[in-house]
DNA sequence: CATGAATGAGGCTTCATTCAT
DNA sequence: GATGAATGAAGCCTCATTCAT
């Protein structure tokens, strides 16, 4: 259990953020104590509550953090990028790397969702869909422009999203593969599941 | 909410399972609470003593009677199924179906793995490796036989199960679509996303 | 700190209503930890709560029996009783004794209705209002039939209860008076404020 | 909720006295906290201790002021006035008024005694003791004029004094009677109380 | 087997107070 | 003189577990 000692003033908040994201993707929301906390922190359980007002905040904080992140770093990869093919892929490898390189953001932002009250669970749900949107919208034009042969539009969507997100179960920074590497593994499987082959663009080696 | 008022005898531990089963799904295992417990079956925290032996030791039993059915019944399905293509399509079949029909099982059996003591948390472990190795076996027979073009072996296996797992998130008993469309839904996009299309079986349509 | 260690069973609801009944009558509801509750029952702070929902509740409990008391025993004293003169006297009488008997009950029935949560806080007031109302009953008799020269019957209401219940402040069980001389003493007082000389009846001395 | 928002120098002492006084009132010594208090003020908590040395020591000085004021007025009020009946009747309008006045003091004075220090509480009570003494006197030496009718001469003190203080409890600024009025019934009620009637000044009707 | 009550640890939160800036 | 952050104790309450009846 490292320990910040001598942490202060502004940093402190900042500590607490970080030690929450470690200390609930380890133990889970309910089972990590403030006191676990304030000890990773550095600092006695009441200063916590200088930085934030409630447990229960301090989850919500951290999950609309990660997801307002989200949002915003998709919208960035995926300016400038046309036609349904191309957009997929670039969405299939923002996925894969953002949720390799943020696993545990990634993960309590799924996991603990049960753990927010009604009205943090509404407002982080929203985003959530707003996200999904960005795929559905993806899948829709390239079946508008007979570019996919979708079964279902939203199963697929869900297919594709729990496929990708997946990664964060498994992948191990200095493992076998790269990230690049399996970005692009993924993105092939799911073009393959959707692309008809005559149509695959020939950057895509059938490897 | 079920309430099982002056449950006797032997039927008491039946519903001690069963309500379990639906509060550490609602609330997850931490989360919930003998009370709760207590109370949905319809007796005082006490007398759950005189069935389980800890919290802990019933969370362990769900999960592992969980694990025992789904290898138990994989068996029943793969048996007599010959063939890469064939055994991977009843793969999916069997592996979608169970997990709607045992929607709850399965989500504890995933996220409440790290609730577990060291020694029980090895053992399922070990048991849902048993489980990913009956898929990895078919994807190598496959791959052996010129038939599955596969990037990475392990890769495709985790990619395979968290989509095929997916479908407990979303699907609805009564929503647009039945359990066998979506078991179809979802072994078309795999065996896409694997068999070269020449190799397709003709009972899949590429609808 | 009297510790009746072993209290056991259905006598520690009871000893908890005598111990909260003192302790906040020595520190005020406020004041009172359930620490302290706990030690002066002889047993753990968490068993409290097998017999009280909350510390509010205890208080609202002990405030509220006290009321019931109050108003069911002052109707006992004044049955059968006719006449405002004599009625009067046997509230006043009434009044005394049961504030000196119960003096605990009474100081925290005033003193701690701030700190009752609103619902609460209403119904005891409600309560109170009841009893005051069986005084300007009286006068408004005395009064109507030219027996009592009041200014104001409201005024002289809260005059009379003021003085009466300030008895609480300073009898003490053993000293000079006894209780039955405070009641006539305060009697005299009240009778005399309002009854005219010519009226007050022969049995009061003007000793 | 006035909020003095940014008070500085040496306004802010006076702007804690101020808000202790309201806040206190009413909640209770106890129940007040002092973010509570630095709220009011318009201050940070931390602040308050450059102006207080201890919240018991606000308490104290709170009460020490209004101790020293009462004493301080009353001398002023009786000075000049002779005969036990006249001073008795300055002492009850004195009484009337200032418990009307002031009456958050007089109430906190009363009620938070017991959360005084026992040095604090010494002191406060000597003070009490010199206050009462000075009604007392007046009824000793009414009583050696034989002017009064005394059952017991404390017993009388405490109970004119509880009879007047009650005046707080229900007073209010805009309600049927003034100020005035209602020192002139008091004070009537206790005069008939003590002297018989043929010793009353012609200036007091029985009305 | 069920119950009700006890235990002791520990949960989140708030408190009065201190002190460097 | 004001501020914000730290402290450590303590607040109320809930928990899993035990056990006599």
């Amino acid at each position: 259990m490292v320990r910040t000692v001598g942490s202060h003033g502004p940093k402190t908040m900042e500590a607490i953020r970080k030690a929450g994201l470690k200390l609930i993707h380890e133990h889970g929301y309910e089972a990590m104590t403030l006191r676990q906390l304030a000890a990773e922190v550095g600092v006695q359980v009441g200063s916590l509550y200088n930085h934030i007002s409630t447990k229960q905040d301090l989850l919500f904080d951290l999950i609309k953090a990660h997801m307002d992140d989200l949002l915003a770093e998709l919208e960035v990869r995926l300016a400038g990028i046309d036609g349904p093919v191309e957009r997929l892929k670039a969405f299939c490898a923002f996925h894969v790397a953002y949720h390799i390189l943020r696993k545990r953001e990634v993960f309590i932002g799924y996991s603990e969702l049960r753990s927010l009250d009604p009205n943090h669970y509404e407002e982080i749900v929203g985003l959530r869909r707003q996200y999904e949107r960005r795929l559905t919208a993806i899948l829709e034009e390239g079946r508008q422009q007979g570019l996919f042969q979708v079964g279902d539009n939203a199963v697929a969507a869900y297919g594709i999203l729990a496929m990708l997100t997946g990664v964060c179960t498994w992948f191990r920074p200095n493992g076998r593969l790269t990230r690049e590497q399996v970005a692009e593994i993924y993105s092939d499987m799911v073009l393959r599941g959707l692309v008809p082959p005559d149509q695959l663009p020939a950057s895509s080696p059938l490897r």
